[in-house]
DNA sequence: GCGCGTCTGGGACAGTTGTCCCACTTCGGG
DNA sequence: CCCGAAGTGGGACAACTGTCCCAGACGCGC
């Protein structure tokens, strides 16, 4: 069978996200990457030059996966409002639920998948120490962050709230909560962190108001 | 020179850590910590059974580690009463400005030595990927969250405040924070994590109040 | 139909790794 | 003084790594 250079090129990278979702970073070496893929060692050079770059390319691929995610949040997020919601619950107690819920949601998928942050957070770290990889961590974060303020744009608007803090400073924040969470998670999965959301969540919305919404400056 | 086993067991940890601080935990193998321990590849094993037991012990000598910086802290943190304080600035306040600064200062030195906090994650990762150091994370992040909570109820008493919430909650939920921050802190250095303290340092004090001492019983 | 460039297969290479072994040195107690 | 045990030195080993090479097979455009 016959493949295109790009097609292997995105199938190698698939194949090493799987590995390095599964066995960690560490033993994502070239061979396994290509045993995983189904292909010759040879097939890997031809498609990257090194393992360096396909790491990269797995932490893009990867923000990708993050991003259709994200999406797939959002709409879920927009989804039980049929049920009546803002007139129903006032903007701040909906805009907590709507954290909340998300970030539950978050780490319910931490402890479906440890291997997939944690593997996210090696490739991190990995690239934080490699001079090849140098930029792509804080792309990586930057990505996050990006991702992470739509969400919370989506929400506060959905719960008719603004943000009073700049939405990058938020955004920010939510990252590395979710980082220690995530940590949290893979070293006691066992633990209750619903305590901990209970303490955090506030601390967020505080950071939000009611927008003055157009029928509402009539008055 | 001839040196005791004890001593060489002692030596080649502490070079094992120097060496994951520096170079990060996949460089850490044998041949490159006895030679940073100033050693012949055959005294290793001598000492050490396998590289995983190095590392366990590394492990523990970090901790012990974070206990002196812990004590060491909690003297400083004690030291500028002098100035006045429990009269002075109300006990909330107060609190605050202790957390506050406890997580100031957390965040400085990994600022100062970002290699050393990398170094921690990564073998707390290491191990939860190795079998052999099953438990060995989850016994550190117990330590941690012990000596956190030690701080917090020594930072209460200096505040007169009592926590709301249980010690054990509270401490959980710093430690993730601390290690949400560590991570902001390693891939974005310059990023100013300034109004991430000011957003979270209200919602761990928020679960304080203040304590009835002997003196205000009376009433 | 066919030639040329694209792709594949298997192997080879040097370097590094963890582990082990055996001859040697050095010390401490008799 | 001297012998046995504790500690040291240097090397060897197989396994594994990233990288590279070259002969061959395939498919597409002419």
């Amino acid at each position: 069978m016959r493949v295109s250079a790009e097609q292997r090129r995105r199938e190698l990278a698939a194949a090493a996200l799987r590995v390095v979702v599964r066995d960690g970073v560490a033993a994502a070496t070239i061979r396994a990457i290509v045993a995983e893929a189904g292909m010759k060692l040879a097939s890997f050079h031809y498609a990257y030059r090194s393992r360096d770059e396909v790491l990269r390319e797995v932490v893009r691929l990867v923000v990708e996966g993050e991003r259709e995610t994200t999406a797939a949040a959002l709409a879920e997020a927009a989804a039980p409002p049929a049920s009546g919601r803002a007139d129903e619950a006032g903007g701040p107690e909906l805009l907590a639920a709507l954290t909340r819920r998300t970030l539950g949601a978050y780490l319910a998928s931490v402890h479906a998948d440890p291997g997939r942050e944690q593997g996210m957070l090696e490739l991190t770290f990995t690239a934080l120490r490699t001079p090849e990889l140098e930029g792509v961590a804080a792309e990586q974060y930057a990505q996050y962050r990006g991702l992470v303020a739509e969400i919370l744009a989506a929400g506060a608007e959905l719960a008719g709230m603004r943000w009073t803090a700049p939405l990058e400073e938020l955004a920010r924040a939510i990252v590395a909560i979710s980082d220690g969470l995530t940590v949290a998670a893979l070293v006691d999965p066992d633990a209750d962190l619903e305590p901990v959301l209970d303490l955090l969540v506030p601390a967020l919305v505080a950071r939000a108001e009611p927008a003055l919404t157009a029928e509402r400056i009539p008055g």
